[in-house]
DNA sequence: CTAGGATCTCGAGTCGGCTTCACATCAAGC
DNA sequence: GCTTGATGTGAAGCCGACTCGAGATCCTAG
């Protein structure tokens, strides 16, 4: 190991950003890659760079706040066609924060009413020993 | 129309809840209703009542909030089955509030990310006239 | 009475996002 | 040299949650 510049292989690149190296070839497939096709190395193996692994970090925050691969990919096209697609950028980039606001706010209603009921339960088997109704009207 | 003390079609129900038919349907044989199977009217139709029209509100967020139809379904059956299972509703209802607080927690980290990208996107087309690099090293 | 729309059942299809399979190849340590 | 474990490819499979289709049946308004 060691040759031009520490580049990584597909299994450290699964260890270090959480994707497993089937995932890694499907997002290459996918073209959510800043260089797409990766480079190779020995062999035809794929040779990974800290930048990918930094943009892979990056989709996979994305992924988990629930941007679809497809407008990952479209985020991709623009960073990797450089100057000037920066105006297309913001745009997907101020959408996904609609859309992660939208969550949030849809999550903290449904938690209220969560918590609601959980403080019902709690109330209902605290005081089971009482003689009033133990079950609230739609469970 | 107009009989039994005003029971619902299912498309008046598809109205009232968001849910199409088919996905009615599909939560009555998924177990997600409190009287499996529905009661049915004339000609086998089924007949719904406000009470599952509360409930199907209720799973309708319970659903958006992330909580998969097998443990709604658990929710349900223990609701269905009536006294003494308060406990294990309480468990659950409890579960899902971790995850739904697990959700909000991760997408507001994620939102903080986003919010700085745009930050610097913003930056960068505020001042495209200035000479500095105009494109941040990763995206 | 008839036409039209809603409902019925059952099964298959879709979609997103991986995951698994089967099998070939390669690299490196012993 | 040989074994072993990582990597390669392409295609198929899976899972959750719906969604759609086909064809029958039924309710109701005109």
């Amino acid at each position: 190991m060691s040759d031009t510049a520490a580049e990584l292989t597909i299994g450290q690149v699964a260890e270090r950003t959480g994707l497993s190296v089937h995932t890694l070839r499907f997002y290459e497939r996918e073209g959510v890659l800043l260089t797409a096709p990766v480079r190779r190395g020995a062999g035809s193996r794929r040779r990974y760079t800290e930048d990918d692994v930094e943009w892979l970090n990056l989709c996979v925050i994305l992924r988990a706040s629930g941007m679809p691969l497809p407008a990952i990919r479209e985020y991709t096209d623009l960073v990797r066609a450089g100057a000037g697609t920066e105006p297309g950028r913001l745009a997907l980039l101020r959408a996904h924060e609609n859309r992660v606001l939208g969550q949030i706010a849809e999550l903290t209603r449904a938690l209220d009413l969560i918590r609601y009921k959980v403080a019902v339960y709690e109330d209902i088997l605290d005081h089971h020993t009482d003689d009033h109704r133990c079950t609230p009207a739609t469970g």
